[in-house]
DNA sequence: AATGACCTGTGACAATCGTCACAAAATCAC
DNA sequence: GTGATTTTGTGACGATTGTCACAGGTCATT
């Protein structure tokens, strides 16, 4: 858990009580590399603090797998439309390696989050920085070209090109694997 | 301000005293067409809740301009990545048209959620739901063609074809004005 | 060494898209 | 209403992309 705590220190300030009272809703999980942490159709109770390893959010259409995220050390993965609004998920969340995680559950956090400000705070921080990402990721398809989105990725980040196949980042670019292949191709050519 | 109150009463329990606390954080303004809420180089040190009217938020660059996101009655528009981390904006947010909203001051609105968690929990939904619309729009270009992202806004947000221009959300929907047009047009004929 | 699973590259071809240019239609200001 | 401005549609053409098919490479396991 001292990630964890350094990661929450990172974010607000947090008393040694607030971390007492947040310790009810924390569950240290290992998951094996292809187990589901959210499975398309259930309902996300959790939030995913990753400890070590990496997972990737992906939607499954007409048997097509479409990756849409990937979650790596200090990085919280959920569903915030099916956490906040107990919708059903329409995609997975998925264990890339073998994955340590912290997960939040929901109702258990919420009750502590009522007694303690903070927790209230770190919440809210949490939230922030996903918001943050996900406009960030929006952003980039309106106002880029494909060979631009990789550009962006491997000066912005890094990481994600060193863990992450190639077909794998082909879909998270909106393009196929192929259209990748060949925009590397054209930039070592000029 | 009747509607925010409606609007914040939607969201999350809010006491009388909580709304009176949240007072100096408020400020309503109206804005004329065309005017900034927010310009690129600025930090951003607002939330706007959109109360009459709507405004967007668009890129300019190598003086084109790309929209990425329009916001109505009853949304919140803000950069969370400059608001939450005091870094400065990279694009505009503009009045489209006569446009009322309430200026929350976020110094202010910091002082008044240390008072009242009933404050602090407002905030954490309002960017929970923002967090849940960049996620639904970032995932649009990852799993759909153009023409599929157009029938979703179609038919999932309306609103946003009733009230802006096919000019204007070609570049939300990340394609030239003409490609929105003959898509528009290929289905038409099928 | 052999096997199988996965990853990457590439050729061919059709579909889609961006850009430039211009015209028609709709809207706005006076 | 009239002229100006904005919006939308469309033709032409080159660039980019998706799809299908196949080949070579890497890596872990046996």
């Amino acid at each position: 858990m001292n990630n964890l705590l350094k990661y929450i220190h990172s974010l607000t300030a947090f008393s040694d009580k607030s971390w007492e009272l947040l310790q009810p809703a924390l569950n240290k999980k290992e998951l094996k590399k292809n187990e589901f942490l959210l499975k398309e159709g259930q309902v996300c109770n959790s939030l995913f603090y990753i400890d070590d390893g990496y997972c990737k959010s992906y939607y499954e259409i007409d048997g097509v797998v479409k990756n849409t995220g990937f979650f790596f050390e200090n990085d919280i993965a959920t569903n915030v439309n099916s956490f906040g609004n107990g919708l059903k998920s329409e995609f997975n969340i998925i264990a890339c390696e073998p994955l340590t995680v912290v997960v939040f559950d929901k109702n258990k956090l919420f009750q502590a989050a009522k007694q303690a400000i903070e927790i209230e705070t770190l919440g809210r921080n949490c939230i922030r920085l996903f918001a943050s990402k996900q406009e960030e990721f929006a952003n980039l398809f309106k106002i880029y070209s494909a060979q631009e989105r990789l550009e962006y990725i491997e000066t912005k980040h890094p990481e994600i090109l060193q863990r992450v196949s190639l077909s794998q980042l082909a879909s998270f670019l909106g393009v196929s694997r192929e259209t990748l292949s060949r925009i590397r191709k054209r930039r070592t050519l000029s």
